[in-house]
DNA sequence: CTGAAAGCGCTTACAG
DNA sequence: CTGAAAGCGCTTACAG
């Protein structure tokens, strides 16, 4: 079965494929009878023809589509809200989502310049060449950094911002010597560091010593480990600021099973607020990321980018804030 | 910038557009000398030259792309391992993987008819005339379905003997009187309904009454509510199946915001083994789903797929799995 | 108001 | 062994 081209509808309607591309397309300026454009529409949706994107995309030097590059590690459900939001939001222009996993930087390059996509969307950062030479080529780069960055096209999550504010939390609520709970996966090390290092900056802002840094596993026997770690020195750790929830699960449950109670020995503080956050026992203080938000944003910001001329839109704020429940 | 062609590598390296075609794309038949070959691959290399994905698809009619049909409910991890193992699978293939979010059946003919993809894998179900007209335009189909299903190339997670894995469970543990924990969520009803109907299959199967069914929200409050109603009775519920962990979780903080203890007073069993199941308290006991399997499996049936006169792979065994945990 | 023609970049018969 | 030419399906100046 052949394709079904334009030239089965001028057929089918009894014009050219000029006619039936103009009228398809909405190409305003020219003057086409409504009765022909009736008869063509009606020749197309009778056929069910669905124009190449193929055979636009070589004509116009453009595709339809927007490369999202997704890195290796797993952000969780960012990943799941943000293919939702951007893969819907874009539909309506038309628009479909590539998604590309990052795996080493050279299938990069090669990926955009077969694809020429509209625009690509970084959750990752990316390399400073491979954005030059895709703006270059007039792709609209939106990117991600993992804090700060000048540039508007670039979304930021300050990940520092949030270790501040878990130590904040922590010393508003009287603790002076806080442990942080590292996760073990190495894919994650990129995060963790900039959130250990905005504990870091905060204890030394309040004038508390560096924090004790333990590493720990998503089971009870490894957050059991670290409470002991914790505990055993002579200024024990009172407050401990874990990288997410789930590390903070597991030192809640380590901290149970060495017999020691939430909040009143060692208080936790997690990030993200999953919905077993508050069903913890004691329910989890947590640091809320607006996930939803910030999906929406890079949608918008991709949507932005598309035209000429258009700003960036403005970030969300409050995108970080503290839920305190009763694990602090 | 104009695009670089396969007609800037001929010039460069003093050949026809034909010959680095050849060479390009390893032609076997044709007898090239090595220094051509080399000369040619030379200056691609040096140009920077990676061929049109869009002149090629309209040569061949066929893209390189994979379409993979997404839900629009949230099948949590699955999306993000599956995405996961696709791309990087598909990638070595050269293939890349487009994601387009199920809403409403029309947009989905458009958009593969637009991009001739490859292969086409749905993760929910195809309308049966969908499914028809891709193959019929010769696209491979993979598909989905919540059950059982005759046609190899159709992957099916059993929901209903994921209900009954967990009655079974409970019984064997001597319960006869069963509550259901149903998620507020309507996108998950399909899913919900099934694991029920397991639910209420096994209870009949063993001589117990049918399940009493709550639904729970992800908060205590909605918890403790289910577990009021399960112990108001004069046969009071003593163990409940929940949709799954989150679910499972919301009830285990119910029964303790009653006073109730787990298990004795009521066992808790949920699906999926997420992290936070055993840093519970009592860790949850659980149906284990295997996604990485099932991930790996659906890429691995892609791949298949894509191939002439190749049988599906082996549908992994021991997809379920009950961990038995403190909880029952 | 409508159509014939060119050209996007590629691959592949078909000639030399 | 290598090249000139056609054609995939589309859109858009350019003629009528």
């Amino acid at each position: 079965m052949p394709r079904l081209t334009s030239a089965d509808v001028a057929r089918e309607s009894g014009v050219s494929r000029t006619t039936v591309s103009y009228v398809l397309n909405g190409k305003d300026g020219v003057t086409i009878p409504e009765s022909t454009r009736q008869r063509v529409r009606d020749a197309a949706a009778r056929l069910g023809y669905t124009p190449s994107a193929a055979a636009r995309t070589l004509r116009s030097g453009r595709s339809d589509l927007v490369l999202c590059v997704v890195p290796d590690w797993t952000i969780g459900p960012v990943i799941d809200t943000l293919i939702d939001h951007l893969t819907t939001q874009l539909a309506e222009r038309g628009l479909s989502v590539l998604v590309h996993q990052a795996r080493g930087p050279r299938p990069l390059a090669e990926l955009w310049r077969a694809v020429t996509p509209r625009a690509v969307l970084g959750l990752s950062p990316f390399a400073e060449d491979d954005a030059r030479a895709m703006r270059q080529a007039g792709i609209r780069v939106v990117g991600s950094t993992l804090d700060e960055d000048a540039d508007p096209w670039t979304f930021a999550v300050p990940q520092t911002r949030i270790g501040q504010l878990q130590v904040e939390h922590l010393a508003e609520r009287g603790h002076r010597v806080i442990g942080y709970a590292s996760p073990r996966d190495d894919r994650l090390a990129a995060f963790a560091d900039r959130r250990l290092a905005g504990v870091v900056q905060e204890c030394e802002r309040l004038g508390l010593r560096p924090p004790s840094v333990q590493v720990v596993d998503l089971d009870v026997p490894s957050g059991a480990a670290a409470a002991r770690e914790w505990r055993a020195s002579p200024d024990p750790v009172t407050a401990v600021a874990a990288y997410n929830d789930e590390v903070a699960l597991a030192v809640l449950a380590g901290l149970r099973a060495e017999g020691l109670r939430t909040p009143d020995d060692v208080a936790v503080i997690g990030v993200d607020d999953i919905p077993a956050a508050r069903l913890a026992a004691p329910a989890l203080t947590t640091v809320w990321q607006a996930i939803d938000a910030q999906a929406s944003y890079l949608a918008a910001a991709v949507l932005a980018a598309l035209d000429d001329g258009v700003d960036p839109p403005a970030l969300p704020s409050d995108v970080l804030h503290v839920v305190a429940r009763d694990s602090t």
